[in-house]
Order: C-alpha cells, then sequence, then structure tokens
DNA sequence: GTCTATACTTCGATAGAC
DNA sequence: GTCTATCGAAGTATAGAC
C-alpha cells in the first residue's frame, strides 16, 4: 500500500477514533471525522465502505490485541494471583493506548453490540474467555475461593473501564464542587488489591511450587 | 392535572425510557418515542418541551431517589458492613423498578453528562455522596480498612449497572456460544461477598455495641 | 388535548471533475 | 488519490384544524 493511502488511512482510524469516543455510533458525524482527520468526506468513503465498517475495524483491532495479550498472561506460568495482577495491569495499559475503548466499550454494551459482525463479536469474546481461564486455574488450585470467572471478570473490567470512561464527567462534577477526585494510578491499586483480597480463599495456602 | 394528560405523560415517560436506554440520545427518534407511547408526535411535545427535556425528567427522577433511599441507609444505625450490604441490595432494587437506568447511565457516563442539567448533575452527585459517607463511617470506626470512599463506590456501581446493561449482549454471545450465562440474583452475591472481603480490615474487628 | 401535515435542518453517501 | 457539489433520506420541531 502507497505511503500517502496509509498515512490517510491511520489519520481517518485516529479520528473516529475520537469521535465515537466522544459521540457515540449514532452520535458520530462522518463529516466530523473526515475533518478531524483533515481529509475530505469522498476520501474517508474512498477507504472505507461506510460509518459502520470504520467502526467495527476500531474495535475488532483493540479486541483482537487486548485477547492476544490476555491469552500470554494466561498460559505463562505465574501463580494465578499474579497473572490476576498482570492482567489488571494489561487493561490498563491497552487503555491507556486505546483512550477511546473504555467510552466506546460502554456504548456498545449499551447498544447489545448491534454495531459488531459476527467476527468482531468472536474478538470481543476472547478476552472474558482468556481472563475465565486465569479464574479457574485459580479455583482449580486452591489459589482462589470458588468465584465465578465469569463474575470475577465482569467485577473487574467493570471499574477499570467504568473508572476511565467516566472521567470527564467526574471532572465536570469536580469543577462543580459536587465530586472529589481519585487518581488513575490508585484506583488501579484499589481494584489490584480489592480484587486480591476478594478472591483469597478463606484459609489461604502457602504458595505452592510450580 | 387531569387524569387524561397524567397518564399520556406517564405514557410517553416509559416509552421514552425504553428508547433512550435502547438507542441512546443521538440514537432515539422522537417519532419512535411516540409511537411506542401511542401518542403522536404533536401530543408528545404539547407535554414536553423537547428530547432533551424529556430525558433530563427520566434521569432526574432516578438520581433523587436512589440518592434519597441511600441517604436514608447512610443515616441508619446498622453496622458499615450491613449499609453496604444494604445500599448494594438497593442498587439492584433501584435497577429492577428502573430497567432503563443501567443503559442509560452507561451512555450518559460515556457522553460526559452532556445532556445533563446543573440540577440534574447535582442529584446525580448526590449518589456517591450518601455512598462515601457510609464508607467513610467504617473507615473512621475501624470496620473497613482504609479504602477511598469514591474508589469504593465506583468498584460497586460499575459491576452493577455493567452487569444489567450487559445483558442483551452477553445473551446475544451465549447465543453464539461464545459465552456462557450468569443469573442475575447470583451476581448480587458476588459483588456481595467480594465487597465484605475486599473492605474488611487486616484483623477484622469484634463488632461492636451501638 | 389530540390530530395531520409539513417546514426546516442535517446526515450518510455518491457523482464526476481533476 | 483527492476534491467540490449535491442528492435523497431521515430527523426535530411546529402550524393549525378540530
Amino acid at each position: 500500500m502507497p505511503r500517502a493511502a496509509r498515512v490517510s488511512q491511520d489519520q481517518i482510524l485516529a479520528a473516529a477514533a475520537a469521535e465515537f469516543a466522544e459521540r457515540g455510533f449514532a452520535g458520530a458525524r462522518v463529516d466530523r471525522i473526515a475533518r478531524r482527520a483533515r481529509v475530505n468526506k469522498a476520501m474517508l468513503y474512498y477507504h472505507f465502505t461506510s460509518k459502520q465498517q470504520l467502526y467495527r475495524t476500531l474495535l475488532r483491532r483493540s479486541f483482537t490485541l487486548a485477547s492476544t495479550r490476555l491469552r500470554a498472561i494466561a498460559d505463562g506460568n505465574a501463580a494465578p494471583a499474579d497473572k490476576v495482577r498482570d492482567a489488571i495491569a494489561a487493561f490498563a495499559s491497552l487503555i491507556r493506548e486505546h483512550a477511546f475503548l473504555p467510552s466506546m466499550m460502554l456504548r456498545e454494551v449499551a447498544d447489545a453490540g448491534v454495531h459488531l459482525d459476527r467476527e468482531t463479536l468472536a474478538a470481543l469474546a476472547g478476552v472474558p474467555r482468556a481472563f475465565a481461564a486465569i479464574v479457574a486455574e485459580g479455583v482449580a488450585s486452591g489459589a482462589f475461593r470458588d468465584v465465578d470467572p465469569l463474575s470475577a471478570y465482569l467485577t473487574i473490567i467493570a471499574p477499570v473501564i467504568f473508572f476511565h470512561a467516566s472521567a470527564p464527567i467526574r471532572q465536570q462534577l469536580g469543577a462543580m464542587h459536587l465530586m472529589s477526585g481519585t487518581a488513575a494510578a490508585d484506583f488501579v491499586d484499589h481494584v489490584q488489591e480489592s480484587v486480591q483480597r476478594a478472591f483469597a480463599p478463606d484459609r489461604p495456602l502457602r504458595r505452592s511450587t510450580r
């Protein structure tokens, strides 16, 4: 692919990510995406079939990346508690790299996935699947109490996503003196610590040799 | 207010709640709201000034109700751990009564609160404020370890909202054999249990007399 | 209070020149 | 590959009869 085309495509994807995160699929305006990408609308439609395809491309890439990284952690040989710690850190890292993800995820969840095709939905499902493998391993080995893997996933991913996506509204409430602030790093620490305690078995085992 | 008007207004509010929850503010169509309410569009604009006012009215009512109930729990004389339990149960109850809330909250958080006026934002802020009072009391009395009240709130409200709002997409993933299911009651139990463990002090105190 | 009809605007997408 | 101009559909909101 020629360099110029690649540049345009990346500009469009970055602009679309920002627009979709801020406004959602229905609220996003193709004109605004083109303007933000500094290309005209016809150029956008030259590279991408439709608003929907642009949207799907963005999410599919992120889901695949998240899934790959999480699977690598799950397949490692660390203790389950450490894998969970690493998984939470991995979510936080991914969000730092793909700042549009939290907002887009909240919106797509609320939209029941209607904008996603089969392939993108499958990529999405790979994330909880990989995380659940970690939890199941920990439960089986006695490192965790008997927690439901999917519930465990949701109690972790929801706060992390929600915290990041809610930064703007929390900032606004802060400016109105209606809410105090919490730093992102402190929040991730809180989740890390809370999850370790929440998953710990009633009579903690001595860490087994591996 | 005449009975007929009241009926129309309630029909419109109920229809709007469903439409906004399914599609979000930008995706919601006034025509669809009117059709769902079985009134025509002019009737809707007779009772409500605009799509936006309808939206705000819905959320302000829910926020105020949530805030009132939570404040009642916070002001009670139960032990902090029990107040937290009651608060989580109260969130679950409110959601059962206002099924549109989880989805609308996710969307509004992603939208940074742009559709809300000052009054509605203040009502929203009352919810974490009331919950934080419970946590602060528990931390002060030694019933909880030193958790940040706002972080504590987010780690509870996010999973509860996310779980409910994600029911449709999880069901779809289940139908595609990409994810297994979890019952709502089981999930609330998981949150209850996890939070008690996450908040517990390192050396649990004997329950103090009051 | 309730309706039909429609004004006015904005959007996604495309045509066609270069 | 990139542009300007524009089409047709769909949206919010209102006018005005009853």
